[in-house]
DNA sequence: CTTACTTCCGTAGTTATGTACGGAGTCAAG
DNA sequence: CTTGACTCCGTACATAACTACGGAAGTAAG
């Protein structure tokens, strides 16, 4: 193994975790990461488990979880939770699952458009900027609940 | 029609397009919207083409498009520049499908992850947090281009 | 004419996830 | 002992798409 990491300075330890290190010093201050001691002076010294952390972080983030669920599952950090931790999964599942859904219906209109695009004839105007003026058939219509990252709050007003 | 406006304020125009007031003056701002004139005074009257133009504006939101790209799609709003808008629509296709595409692959280690925590029998530590902690099948690596508003640009750095 | 509601306009705040900057202190090499 | 790289810390900036605020001025009702 590679990562057999003891008392090395946040610069290495930034590069081994392979981020920034204001994002270490970013997850410090959200209490994502501890500040561990300064042993020989005045400057922290990092291990292992703290590569090990941000890579809970960085693998939870992939998953879509914001960064205030993740410090809900650090809480849970200890494997005693399985509950609490797979409740929370299941929650951000429906979530991925919502967003599927909205991105299909997303696709549907798009293709349909540019379909429409390519086989107007000797039509005038564009038949995509005419959709879009009237945006009759374009109920998208997103679900906009919380979750994952999505187009600013799209309930369809009209 | 309920939609035959003339002359009306913007408090009426805004409620009328279903937003803000504050988000009109954004708009106008960003050039999204024109400001027009104030015939009878100091105050700006607004019409049924004001109206349109937020539809539209709302209408491709729904679709994906940022305010940015939507600024360019009105630039070709006389329906005339079939090709450039087809072009835009297409791109925006591949964004939506490469954004499902990520999802698709959340939604399987997240499910399994799940499963997983379920089926877990007298096992000591919750199989979602052990994975989160080595994060060896949570290579999901989403794909992170531009577009679609996506997970913090997630490249699978492990 | 007064009161209450709008409008106008500029500016600042919000959320999420970082990134960057500036100055002071520290550490190791030469 | 000096130089250069690194660390520490607080603060500011970046992005997208709004949202809110404050104060002056206009407008409508009574
Ligand atoms: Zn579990
Ligand atoms: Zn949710
Ligand atoms: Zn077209
Ligand atoms: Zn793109």
């Amino acid at each position: 193994m590679r990562t057999n990491f003891k008392n090395v300075t946040i610069g290495v330890f930034a590069k081994a975790a392979g981020v920034n290190v204001e994002t270490i010093r970013f997850y410090q201050r959200k209490g994502l990461l501890s500040e561990p001691d300064k042993p020989y002076g005045s400057i922290r010294r990092y291990g292992e488990a703290d590569v090990t952390r941000v890579r809970f972080v960085k693998s939870a983030q992939r998953l879509g979880f914001s960064l205030d669920e993740i410090a809900e599952l650090l809480r849970l950090d200890d494997g005693t939770h399985c509950e609490e931790a797979s409740g929370l999964a299941e929650h951000k599942l429906k979530d991925v699952r919502e967003k599927m859904a909205d991105l299909a219906r997303m696709e549907a209109v798009l293709s349909e458009l540019v379909c429409a695009c390519h086989s107007r004839k000797g039509n005038v105007t564009c038949p995509l900027i005419a959709s879009l003026q009237d945006g009759a058939n374009l109920a998208v219509s997103v679900q906009s609940g919380h979750g994952l990252t999505t187009q600013p709050a799209l309930f369809s007003e009209f």
